[in-house]
DNA sequence: CGTAGCTTTGATGTAGGTCAAGAAATGTGG
DNA sequence: CCACATTTCTTGACCTACATCAAAGCTACG
């Protein structure tokens, strides 16, 4: 077997909560083969659209939003490599949002068919993929929770920390920072503060010394007093080693 | 069969998507068995609970949330009957949220491994049952996008119209409106603001002749108005009749 | 029939929005 | 490799939606 394969984002991610064994790790390769490149800020999923096959992100990063009739964008989340795309939407009609490619990206199809067979065979794979959907959606509701309750200043730290332990599983970070292609329009999307906003926050956070953004990349230079400021628990997103032995 | 099985609200909610045979409603009602009570006010499930079975609301409200350690609570959703109680944690490890009751409540309860059993035999349920959990988090992302751009009059109308509907189609609301258990704390904790606020919010709604909250009882008096203030669009609840025919 | 939890309202404070405009970075074609 | 266009960043001045504090009237139920 390549290492390639065992070495993807995603069995990287996978294998952080369910002990995959190789025979599973080749059933998962095999079904990822279409791979394709979109550029950067044409839309590659619309809300309302119908077609409805699973994505994994290889490369690149990319944000699923909504738009409200005001015209006001929410950004709901970012997705990284080894992440999947319009997962929850595949049991719909149509997608409820849209997808955007933040940089470049490549990404390789599944059918939900091919995904579904899979799980028939082998269904240590279907607990992962499964888990992967839970994370998601845990993902989303700490967002929430953010949203209701965290000021600006917590919420932009509780989100570079929460990237950083993501980047971190796939293999795109350590622990002093990882590089973030994100404006600050993006950040004040997802965040809810305006764009102003977002900007005199990180000017905060580089004054206290907690953590810096330049040249696209996040540093942290205080983990702990971060961590501590937004009450950051990452528990959600890896549930500290495999649950399935 | 007995009437009761057909018409009970999980059934109903999921016959709207998938069109479910007689053989399969039967072993949807064989599965859930234990049928246990709990009192208003006192928490069934605790954020960090191991357990992890999970339950059919039958009857009452109950909310899910989340507590801060500033102390802080944001309440993520409420389940009204035919809404399942922690489907999303079945594959954790752990709870990431505590359950309240908002009134008394029936619930019935399925283990994790006759789910799935259930699912082997009838494929069809499963399907069911992930587009119920798919909805839940298409919910939850539309109350984040409501905290992020809608402001606390739009959030409320939004959520009194999405109960609303919610709750037809289990039968316990009609047009006019729907009997609501909740305090102005809990729609407080559940929207954002504060209680002083969502109390200016409400008679808001009712000085402009929108919509009144007397009695526990919440009635629209202008439907179409409100829907156009807040731009609610059901598609995400029921997606306009059932896709799997 | 008291008391604890709700609801309602006014007065005042603040986080973050909006507007405006210049500086820096980034991309693009020649 | 430069000139120009475009996006992105930064900062100041001012404003609004909502928070907080305080206090009085409800209402429900043990």
């Amino acid at each position: 077997m390549p290492v390639s394969v065992i070495d993807s984002p995603l069995a990287r991610k996978l294998a952080v909560f369910v002990a995959l064994p190789d025979a599973d790790l080749a059933v998962l390769s095999a079904l990822f083969v279409r791979r394709r490149r979109f550029p950067k800020g044409r839309d590659i999923v619309f809300e309302g659209q119908t077609d409805q096959s699973a994505n994994v992100l290889a490369s690149g990063w990319v944000c699923s939003y909504k738009v409200l009739n005001s015209g006001a964008r929410q950004i709901v989340d970012f997705q990284i490599p080894g992440d999947f795309l319009g997962l929850r939407s595949v049991l719909f009609r149509t997608s409820d949002h849209n997808i955007e490619p933040v940089t470049r990206i490549e990404a390789s199809e599944v059918t939900t068919s091919d995904l579904l067979a899979a799980f028939d065979t082998n269904p240590r794979l279907a607990t992962a993929v499964l888990w992967a959907a839970s994370r998601d959606e845990a993902m989303v509701v700490e967002h929430l929770v953010g949203m209701g309750r965290r000021n600006a200043t917590e919420r932009m730290a509780h989100f570079r920390l929460e990237l950083g332990a993501r980047l971190r599983l796939v293999g795109l970070a350590d622990g002093g920072g990882y590089a973030c292609p994100l404006s600050q329009y993006m950040l004040a999307d997802a965040l809810g503060p305006s764009a102003v906003h977002v900007n005199r926050v990180l000017r905060e956070l580089r004054e206290t010394g907690l953590c810096t953004f330049q040249n696209r990349r996040v540093t942290f230079h205080d983990h702990a007093a971060l961590v501590a400021m937004c009450g950051f628990d990452k528990t959600y997103l890896d549930h500290d080693g495999p649950l399935l032995a």
